[in-house]
DNA sequence: GACCCGGTACTCGGATATAATATGTCCGAGTCTGTACGG
DNA sequence: CCGTACAGACTCGGACATATTATATCCGAGTACCGGGTC
């Protein structure tokens, strides 16, 4: 099991859009050539997002891809749902139900327990991605990269904008 | 992404084993009849969990898989690491470096901030799976199965060890 | 009667096909920009 | 000089191929059991 690489490019990219100043948008074009990504398949990624109403677009010259609503209210999990899906990372097929001793029209007063653990750490998962916000990424990135880097990029970023 | 459904058939057939009296071995074969799978793809499940030194095997007439330890000493992320393998859910590929502005042979000094975030949240996931052991399904198990059925399919299973 | 030996049937383990999903590419519908024109 | 209409170029969005992974199946190597033969 793999989260796919779409995840990550999405989580990047909105790294990018976090730091754009209002009011601006970003073209897909730009964000592929900035990661070093197909320009074509990256656009899946942000589509996804963009129907997830975590990004919103224009069309036309100059237009692009922004934030829909503040970084301090997006969430790591918002994006990674976004591109996986929200659905859990485990499915019960219920093959207790095929149990021979299992008498026929017998209906299952719980989940299954193996299902129910299961979720648990899901869930876990899921909130560890809920408790990061975009804004505290921004924050990181702020102190890892070393200003010089983190300036010139934001230029470059910012002259085609 | 999804946890492949080995996952699951592994956590049942383990679910089982526990239950089994010291000693004893159950074939593949009836623990796919047991489950109603296919017999030929569960045998790579329990492959997996040979490996991983969960269980162990014998080969002729009575032979089969039963634990390796006891269930108090088997967690349910031990199983899920020897089907689904050990590494993260979240694969980095440092797309960072492809960024145009950085210095060649700039050398990163630390992991990049979000494979750290998706990597903490991948950690939670599995410290909540290290969390529930074998011995602790057994017992859930029994307060969800009806006693009846329980006794049952214990019979059925301890004819055929 | 007890022990040894060989055949047999059953087991696991890995090598081999098929289906589903992730990855990568392409083209069309739509719209904003910039310009030329008219008032 | 200003407003408007229009052509053009650029954007996103979804439809279309390919590569990788998961699913399902098959066959061979190896071993414990069982029966018969021998001491």
């Amino acid at each position: 099991m793999q989260l796919k690489s779409q995840v990550e490019w999405a989580l990047h990219c909105c790294a990018i859009l976090s730091g754009l100043p209002a009011g601006r948008y970003l073209a897909t074009k730009v964000l592929a050539e900035f990661h070093g990504v197909p320009k074509e398949y990256l656009s899946k990624a942000l589509q996804g997002l963009s129907q997830a109403k975590i990004v919103e677009s224009t069309l036309g010259p100059a237009g692009g891809y922004r934030l829909a609503r503040g970084p301090d209210r997006i969430s790591f999990l918002d994006i990674v749902e976004a591109v996986e899906g929200k659905s859990s990372t485990f499915v019960c097929s219920e093959i207790r139900k095929n149990n021979p001793c299992r008498p026929t029209g017998h209906c299952e007063t719980k989940a299954c327990s193996i299902a129910r653990v299961m979720w648990q750490a899901d869930q876990a998962w899921r909130n560890s991605l809920k408790g990061v916000l975009l804004s505290d990424l921004g924050k990181m990135l702020e102190t890892d990269i070393p200003a010089d880097l983190y300036r010139k990029s934001f230029e470059w970023v910012l002259a085609r904008a």
